[in-house]
DNA sequence: CTGTTAGCGCTTTCAA
DNA sequence: TTGAAAGCGCTAACAG
């Protein structure tokens, strides 16, 4: 790799003509300049980033972050990257994926900063994201998907969905339709998205006028997946004689749990059960039998609504804070009926 | 963020003693130590990323390259990206997902190299790719997901699945159920990987004794989705009255697709018309009625072993060219059964 | 329009 | 066991 100085040497100036060629940053006589592109396509120049980034203290790669030990990207998140990928790759930046463990960083106290001048953060939690706490301490510009820690709200840029509002929205959907024993198969406890997204459904119910005793709700339990989950809480309690008519749950994958669980109990969907899903993948949505009536979150648009909001921040330092509330679709497919009286 | 030089300050010694102190690379004594590690907690010092690697030239960066001109991970990619994922957070290296557009790249003739160590490179084309070429010339350590172009394939390392084999495994699968017309549904004809599968299909067909009037093939124009793809396809060739009992699907999506056509026209899965599909999304295959037997690639190994092969090379100079094979699996679930007489 | 000179924040000789 | 100084490859401020 040739750096700028045989560059130079080898067009006859200096190297600052040399980074000004590139940078287009002054005027340069065509003259010269045609002399130092020359060079630079025999030397097979191509300017070191590292170099670059140290000088101008900017490195134009945005990272995100994932939370939890492992690194793992699911259906949901994959739309977001793919939202964030399209909005990087229109402005010119990289994208870094976190992938170092909590693990490895605490053991090494003091690991260098991630090479990036800002970051988007994933999943927080609703109480003490040490994530998010690092951060505001250093000054790193972030900006987060979903809500974020409650002492934060006011101070931290973020893009969310209207959790609240799309809990009570498929809630009076399934009571319009006489629904009134509703199961909540609903994410973990401790993820904000669940939180607003049971408020929201208790809101309707008791609005409905209904007591406490028709909440009927289950966290996921991460140990297992959401469709082993979606299954197994759905057999129990469809065995258990409670009467639920209908069930919301989280995932697409949690719904197709559901669907087996219905299937093997003699449960038709949606003569005798309603099933209504958050999220929606529609290759996956269509192909459940019959196919599924879901919520759209709008992923991609979360994620490039959330690098869009980032980069402005970073290139306009007095940029103010913002939330982005992105709008779901509600999207009504077969798997949701009248109760029978 | 403070610098080397304002610890070295504070704890009064020099700042290539900080550097060591943190580094290791040679024996500090434990009282400088400890003052050195305590001016760094006061003063909240994290090393520069940039500045390290500058002078390192090494930056613990890998980059993962996508072809074409928009950056979208598909469902195979995902899984081998979580594969990728969790390689480089076990040996802690970073990864960067390339993003800039060809366009963007070409109008910037000389645009800075990537800050990466090395690359690994997904969905290589047969023929003349200008990604592997560059890093070729270049010099760039890179490994590839997929068979390399033809006059590379002695040079460079790669990580593959055996196409050819897994061509004609599928096809004599189908053979040994006394199907004779099997209408192969291809993955892009321009990929290496939709050549050798047909291949493999091929060879097993003249092997089997049936002409080349048993051929039939067509190749996914990219234009419409793959659902979209084995649905139109499928109908086309169902009505033609061409006598297919078996179907071939590149991915699960595409037998989506293959479903949707049978059903609409009548035909039972797997009494009239079997289906097999490469790539195993077993969440989605499962929900598939009946379910989709499949041949699992196995993306997340792919990943994983295409990552491991990569750091080797950046970790051991004189490693050597090597081609890594990852084995195919055989799923079999309800999608296929033996021909009518 | 172009060259000279300092850095950016770190690592790495070379001396002591 | 520690310090001083040079340098990684670039940009930016100042001269001219």
């Amino acid at each position: 790799m040739s750096s700028i100085n045989e560059v130079a040497k080898l067009a006859g100036v200096s190297k600052s003509t040399v980074s000004n060629v590139f940078s287009q940053k002054r005027p340069i006589s065509k003259e010269v300049s045609e002399r130092v592109l020359q060079a630079a396509r025999e030397l097979n120049y191509k300017p070191n980033y590292m170099a670059r980034s140290l000088a101008v203290k900017q490195t134009r790669i945005i990272g995100i972050n994932m939370p939890g030990e492992r690194a793992k990207f699911s259906q949901f998140h994959l739309s977001l990257l793919n939202g964030v990928l399209s909005e990087c790759y229109e402005k010119g930046y990289r994208l870094l994926v976190n992938t170092l463990s909590a693990d490895f960083k605490e053991k090494v106290e003091f690991i260098a900063s991630d090479p990036v001048d800002g970051e988007i953060i994933l999943d927080p939690t609703e109480e003490n994201d040490k994530r998010v706490e690092d951060r505001m301490n250093q000054g790193i510009p972030f900006v987060i998907v979903g809500k974020p820690p409650k002492i934060f709200e006011t101070a931290i840029s973020y893009v969310d969905n209207d959790n609240f509002a799309i809990g009570t929205q498929v809630t009076n959907y399934l009571l319009s339709l006489g629904h009134v024993r509703i199961l909540f198969l609903n994410a973990p406890e401790y993820r904000t998205v669940s939180k607003d997204r049971y408020q929201g459904y208790k809101y309707a119910l008791t609005s409905a006028g209904l007591s406490n005793d028709s909440l009927l709700v289950s966290f996921l339990d991460e140990r297992k997946t959401s469709a082993e989950f979606g299954y197994e809480r759905t057999k129990a309690v469809l065995e258990s004689g409670s009467n639920v008519t209908a069930i919301i749950a989280d995932s697409n994958k949690m719904a197709s749990g559901v669907y087996r669980a219905a299937e093997e109990l003699g449960y038709r969907i949606p003569e005798d059960l309603s099933v209504i899903s958050f999220s929606n993948e529609s290759s996956y949505a269509n192909i459940l039998n019959p196919p599924l009536t879901c919520i759209d979150l709008n992923a991609e648009m979360l994620g490039k609504e959330a690098t869009k909001l980032l980069l402005e921040n970073l290139e306009d330092k007095n940029s103010i804070v913002k939330r982005i509330i992105i709008p779901s679709e509600f999207v009504e497919r077969g798997s949701c009926r009248k109760a029978n009286e």
